[in-house]
DNA sequence: ACATTTGTTAACCATCTGGTTAAACCTCTT
DNA sequence: AAGAGGTTTAACCAGATGGTTAACAAATGT
């Protein structure tokens, strides 16, 4: 039997659509079972409790972030070279996963000691190599000078945000899904260009 | 009796406290009533139903922001000045509402129909004369080309995102509560900084 | 073959939750 | 002082919800 097809797993990707969507409190336990199409009680044999189901569903959301952010934080390209990459690259896997960037803000959000859990956990982004390069990078004035810590959630700030606030920036810019597609799309360079813009000296 | 004693505005601001800190499937309606100081029955007395109660608080935080929105993007002043008020003003509302951005971005995202109530609604922000204004600015020179919607979302990401992911931030770069506050403190001129440097042209 | 462990189910349970009700309580008006 | 209208309360209710149990089935080891 295949790894796919093992109930604990089928309850983990039952428990995924219905957490991410509607979030801890609005998830209901039967619907996980409806979904994965077993007996409630299997959710508790195998989890024990709504909680730990929880948990095992957001620590696998959060592994599936992390890495990306550390590959490319982390490699030897210019300071530059990791925009671009980072840009593209979040935006489009951002776009297979629509639900998980306002998932992991929320319910981090609503229980803030909870990624004190994670912290511990191997592969949670480190920024010092990143910041590193940023300050080198302005001594040898190929940038302007700025905090790395700014420019870095300017960075997160300009991808993720479209993503959790795309009812509001659909609604403000009078876009349909398409259009507001098509928009998503074109930033994946565009938003490169800005920030770059904005840091390189010239 | 003033106006913020009377039952009905008790109810209104309890239940801000509740929904605001816990969203609307985590809120409980005895947990309102009780920092009401009144019984139960009085939230049904006035507003009928969870849901209604939840629409009367959301509106309300809606209204809150809306407005802030709109007087800065339809007042005369040139782009570079909007930026540099709106990510002034902004930034200091929204760290005396720190709960406002997470409710609202999320609990539009959960209920995306429900932002069509509030676009009938007068002062829905609209960004024509703010268009208007960017691109008349890239014709005359002044800015680099860049699409105003991209702008603008770009905008709401810098200003609206550290506050949506405050964990996430504090975590990614290792900031106490203080060190935070003096992040967000320094973002109000950073920020404009940073979007200025990019779209303007020299 | 038999016993032990592991997986699965239907039925059940205590508690919680939004909402209702009927009676009591004001606070005016006449 | 009595009636009328709105306001407030305690008690109650039906349905939902997370979790448990006991019996049963399927593997697994010996």
């Amino acid at each position: 039997m295949k790894k796919e097809e093992t109930t604990e797993h089928q309850i983990l990707d039952a428990a995924k659509d219905v957490f991410q969507s509607k979030g801890m409190d609005g998830a209901r336990m039967q619907e996980i079972a409806d979904k994965a199409g077993i007996n409630k009680a299997m959710l508790h044999y195998y989890y024990r409790s709504k909680q730990l189901l929880f948990e095992a569903v957001f620590k696998n959301a959060f592994s599936l972030l992390a890495p990306q952010l550390n590959t490319i934080l982390n490699d030897d390209s210019t300071v530059e070279d990791k925009i671009r990459n980072f840009t593209g690259d979040y935006t489009s896997f951002m776009m297979k996963h629509p639900y998980l960037p306002n998932f992991i803000i929320n319910e981090l959000y609503r229980n803030e000691d909870f990624i004190l859990k994670l912290k511990d956990n191997t592969g949670f982004p480190n920024l010092e190599k990143f910041k590193a390069s940023v300050d080198d990078e302005i001594n040898k004035g190929i940038l302007k000078p700025i905090d790395a810590d700014q420019l870095f959630v300017n960075i997160l700030a300009l991808n993720i945000f479209p993503f959790l606030g795309k009812p509001l920036v659909k609604a403000l810019t009078k876009k349909d899904e398409k259009e507001y597609k098509a928009f998503i799309e074109s930033r994946k360079t565009e938003v490169a260009n800005f920030i770059i813009n904005s840091i390189k000296q010239h």
